[in-house]
DNA sequence: AGTGTTTATCGTCAGGCAGACGACTATGAT
DNA sequence: ATCATAGTCGTCTGCCTGACGATAAACACT
């Protein structure tokens, strides 16, 4: 059939984004409180419309360094750091997922180091790291017995899917050091993987692995007893991004 | 900001499928002629506009069963067979893939047990499977020494991607019986592994790793004899989809 | 009928890795 | 000085895998 501009019908197309950090031994995610209809005043995740002159990966990017001020790690530039990874993660386009109109969103998954307070616009009280149960929990209360509104949109499922993708990735990946800070103890990797499973492991196994596996992590010399207890060796993400065989997940 | 249509460009959003399948020992996609500009006469992955009233999984869903006559497994039928395995791949939307205007495509993957012919709109010869190698060498000559002119598009990227999403998902689940008929053997089951890796496995490792699997495989109580050889055992696809510890992939 | 070929299936054995857990080390707090 | 905390090194056992021998049951020959 030839070109037919009337053959198809317009989209509008988003970025949404999954920002994952961990803080205070909690996986945390982005939430920005939407200012106008619809969901006006319930909290969202982050995102906006893609250009007409821009991938969708730049739109991403984009939209992450408004909301958090954090550049994209280039996995080319491999002294640079305090960037994020990021990546896609799905799109979603349900015809009614956006009541004004058709609307298809191509999520992605940020994973960044614990940072300092959001910032949304500059408007503090209008973003906010929250673990990510409570974003999830529908309907139920948070920890002050406040009621809690879902997610507007179907961001919560958004979020579901990208905190599943992050469990599973940093089992195979060396992701997980995306959570850390450039210089970080083996303890500090362990305590991020206790917060975004969710489980407790055992320090000593957990070293023997990380230290065992080849290219995972590059002793820098200094130590630190940021922690507490014993001064711990500092280490950096080495060049391995496919962990071989992988970190298990403990059973239920 | 208030909403305001202007605020955003429209988009054309369509999807585009990766169809697999293991034919004679080999893995191969389904490749569709194009019969207008741009990139006509050359091969395509097949997809289309997706409509105004459609979610992407049901565009997807319609493109397959049009382009093969394949309905799409729904897992909530476990009786139900024939049905190809379809997922969401991941989405492409750099400004310039389509000379024409903003597309955004949702690609997704298909895997289809070995098929007859394929049939584009009922015309035989502009649909055909190939094997993926032979798609995605770029400018090469093909098994008769002719000529391969690359994928439309960025559709090469997209069938890498494709493949390479099928190939680590058989590792760590039972996506592969989806390549295999309803009733089958563990000698067809691991030809697919060999098919889509690659690579050679053994027979007795193989035969007690999937066997061994709880939930894997359950025998229909029938054997055949297809294969030559001493008759095999027959199974069917058994309820678990997560395969742990997964069936590891050979080195080099 | 006998022999070879093919494929399926069962067993054995050694090495590697993970889970459980003991032991020791080096800090800061009381 | 003692305790609490966190880090690091070892040991042991069990499971899984890779390598590979052996047997079984069909078919194709001669």
């Amino acid at each position: 059939m030839p070109y037919d501009p009337s053959a198809f019908p317009p989209f509008a197309v988003t970025v949404d984004l999954v920002v994952l950090t961990v803080r205070r031994h909690a996986l945390c995610a982005l939430a920005v409180r939407r200012g106008e209809p619809p969901f006006q005043g319930r909290w969202a995740l982050p995102g906006g419309f893609v250009r007409a002159d821009e991938d969708l990966a730049q739109a991403a990017a984009r939209e992450l360094a408004e909301e958090t001020g954090l550049s994209v790690h280039d996995p080319s530039v491999p002294a640079q750091d305090n960037g994020a990874h990021l990546e896609q993660l799905a799109t979603y386009g349900d015809p009614k997922r956006d009541p004004r109109m058709r609307v298809v969103s191509v999520a992605h998954l940020a994973l960044a180091p614990d940072l300092p307070a959001p910032r949304a616009g500059g408007d503090a009280s209008n973003a906010r790291w929250a673990p990510v149960e409570e974003l999830l929990q529908q309907g139920g209360y948070g920890r002050d017995a406040e009621p809690v509104a879902p997610l507007a949109f179907d961001h919560a499922q958004i979020l579901a899917d990208g905190v599943e993708r992050a469990r599973s990735k940093i089992e195979y990946s060396s992701l997980a050091t995306a959570f850390c800070p450039p210089e970080f103890t083996v303890g500090e990797l362990r305590r991020v993987y206790e917060a975004v499973w969710g489980v407790a492991l055992d320090p000593r196994n957990f070293h023997r692995k990380v230290t065992g596996t080849p290219g995972f992590l590059v002793p820098t010399g200094g130590t630190t007893t940021r922690q507490g207890g014993r001064p711990a060796q500092l280490f950096r993400a080495g060049g391995a991004t496919l962990l071989n065989p992988p970190m298990l997940r403990p059973e239920v």
